[in-house]
DNA sequence: GCGATATGTTTACGTTGCTCACATGAGGCT
DNA sequence: AGCCTCATGTGAGCAACGTAAACATATCGC
């Protein structure tokens, strides 16, 4: 599979229809609207670990970290519908290909955040980067934070992330 | 309106019905499917904000603020659907009361981070506290975080939100 | 060559969001 | 009273969707 849907709707029959095929061929692939939905999670999952790690070393600043979460966002601004397909559906235990991403994910961020800060609780750590990276991608999708351009939003990510670091 | 939903599915019809009235009835309510959402979603909102205000005093200490991640993140595990809705359509200008009452949860977010750290830039510290609620809320909901029981995961929120505020 | 497997097609069913034409009922006006 | 208006509900109907079943074909191993 190539370049995946920047577009907003998703529908099995009109992926059918693009690809110059009667609608019910797709079940000869998939199984399941879920299961082409985590196919492309799965496959999302690992661009956006690859946008996360290309052109970059292992973090090794706060600074870093924020450049991270900048990544995070940016990955989902340029890809929404795809980005809202990777998490949007309940854990789909299902699909180990896609777990598997997911957790290559969280381990990706755990380590940054441990190399940066050796002695603090990796776990806790993993998880709270994540967070912060993950609701500000949610909450820039969904428009609840000023827009602006790319630059602002960059710059906002990065102040609002050391400012959470060290808070005053 | 009152104890709206807390089960997976929702379709105007499936409403209608429930309702023992006819499918195209709520057309003389709302006028679209989107505004239907966007009315529960502004109540929802406003229930979070009072989940976040209730028999809850103006927070004062970093474990306060902890206080309300875990109370965000509870509200959406308790209404999952609920909070997917509150959150998941783009930016509805649309529905003015939905979007102040987004806008009243940001700034309660915010006032409570710049009662605790009223030295700190208060636009980042707010914008960073939600993200960080927000995150824990959707990848608690989307299981990328093992899950456990509502005390351990009331836990690691606190734990995970103190480790980012002083990180080593 | 031949049979299995992979892929695609047609047809069909039930559900959904939505429109439109129509009924009905309650309230206010004169 | 009588009437008119508006708010509400109904019904039939459309296009689109996800999915299933039965049927075709083509490709590849033997």
């Amino acid at each position: 599979m190539g370049m995946l849907e920047a577009g907003e709707q998703f529908s099995l029959r009109a992926i059918a229809r693009e690809a110059g095929v009667s609608p019910t061929a797709p079940y000869r692939h998939f199984t399941d609207r879920d299961a082409l939905e985590s196919a492309l999670a799965a496959e999302g999952l690992r661009d956006l670990k690859e946008d996360l790690t290309r052109g970059r070393e292992l973090a090794s600043s706060p600074d870093d970290l924020a450049e991270l979460a900048v990544a995070y966002v940016d990955f989902a601004r340029r890809r929404p519908a795809l980005f809202r397909l990777m998490f949007g559906n309940a854990c789909d235990e299902g699909n180990a290909e896609r777990v598997q991403a997911a957790a290559e994910i969280h381990d990706l961020l755990g380590l940054a955040m441990t190399t940066v800060f050796p002695d603090g609780d990796a776990d806790a750590l993993a998880s709270a980067g994540w967070a912060f990276a993950h609701g500000m991608a949610y909450l820039h999708l969904d428009g609840k934070l000023s827009a602006g351009s790319d630059q602002e939003v960059a710059d906002r990510i990065r102040t609002a992330f050391k400012a959470l670091l060290s808070p005053a």
